[in-house]
DNA sequence: TCCACTATTTATCAATTGAAAAATAAGCTG
DNA sequence: CAGCTTATTTTTCAATTGATAAATAGTGGA
């Protein structure tokens, strides 16, 4: 109808990123169930040039996937985390801010919970991850701080980590999937669940070592 | 090819309930993008037979909604967390080991997560139910009991409380929807919340009285 | 036993989907 | 400018989808 189609060429690895970008924009929005119409639509381009650099629309979404999960983490978050001449309160502070100024974003939110419906490998490679660079290293950063880590974090306190820390989550699940009226101030919920997270978590070692 | 079509003839009432609960089931499963042709397999009915029973996909999928969301809290409930003939966390330990028996289920989760992708207004009014029913009134049971009530529930403290609450919710996530080992224990996540809580809820108050 | 009612199936449609094949045109190289 | 390469579009297909219409068969009542 209205538009006249002036193909713009663009070279091959350019157009490539591009289409990844923007699909990653676009699932996230419409779900993985939307058609390759729809999105090359939204791209300004035809459908079946989404096949000349995607085998298939599966193979499209993969790349979804790595381009959101393995792409946004910092790895000098590590270092941050067991940088003993700061505060583990003042680390996780730092830490949270940036990791969900990261996550907390449509894309991120989104696509990480339809992944997760889905069923998704990657999905739990990345939390096998956040796991063992976050939650493990955080407990055992806050047990040598009040000197009561002479023991490894047990699975108790581990759990406890995924709570608080799934407390955090949810408050970008909550702004981002519900679209609900949050807190204003995201700092507010990332201390109060630190300074949660620091006392019951000793509180729980100190309760065990009887 | 194998199966022949013994037909069995059921009431109405009793045929459409039988739809409803199985459909719950099977769009949990398999997300609601999921064609009415495989729910009518899993149903052992023909594909047309489901719209003699709702006229369009989009109404059944609104009554699997209904099914699940409405009719799953329990009223004695409200009455429980405002006795105070017991302890607060008395009050909570029970109501959360209830309530997630309750939430704690694959239909429950996936169908609450698949329609808040979706953006259904069923989940945002669920979801300020639950800001009202729970969040607001355990907040004010527990500064009742700590005698700090002398004002109601400010912003900052409903956050908090759906910081814990969502933390325990992340706990039936990575249970149910993410299939990771958590605690073997669900008890320990509810009063481990429930302790931090109490202590940070009233930290809080306190703080904020200067 | 026969009839009427209706729950259920069979047959069918138009729209949408992922994907492939063929046609076209942009842009580089000589 | 000629000619080749390939990025892009046009055309087309078979499968799947939600939904409708017509045919069929249980079941209860007279």
């Amino acid at each position: 109808m209205s538009d006249k189609s002036v193909r713009q060429r663009l070279p091959y690895d350019e157009r490539r990123e591009q289409f990844v970008e923007k699909a990653v924009q676009f699932f996230a929005r419409e779900g993985f169930e939307s058609s390759t119409r729809d999105l090359a639509r939204s791209l300004g381009v035809t459908q079946p040039l989404l096949y000349r650099y995607f085998p298939s629309k599966e193979d499209l979404i993969r790349e979804v996937y790595e381009a959101v999960y393995l792409q946004r983490w910092r790895d000098e978050w590590n270092d941050l985390l067991i940088d003993r001449s700061k505060s583990v309160t003042d680390r996780l502070n730092l830490f949270y801010t940036q990791y969900t100024d990261v996550i907390f974003r449509d894309d991120w939110m989104r696509i990480f919970l339809f992944s997760g419906l889905k069923g998704i490998g990657l999905n739990r490679e990345y939390l096998l991850f956040i796991r063992q660079n976050l939650i493990e290293v955080i407990t055992r950063e806050i047990l040598a701080e009040h000197h009561v880590d002479q023991m490894p974090p047990s699975d108790d306190e581990i759990e406890f980590g995924w709570t608080i820390h799934g407390g955090i989550f949810y408050y970008g699940v909550r702004l981002l999937i519900y679209n609900m009226a949050v807190h204003p101030d995201k700092s507010f919920v990332i201390e109060n669940s630190i300074q949660a997270w620091t006392h019951q978590l000793v509180a729980i070692r100190k309760h065990n070592l009887n």
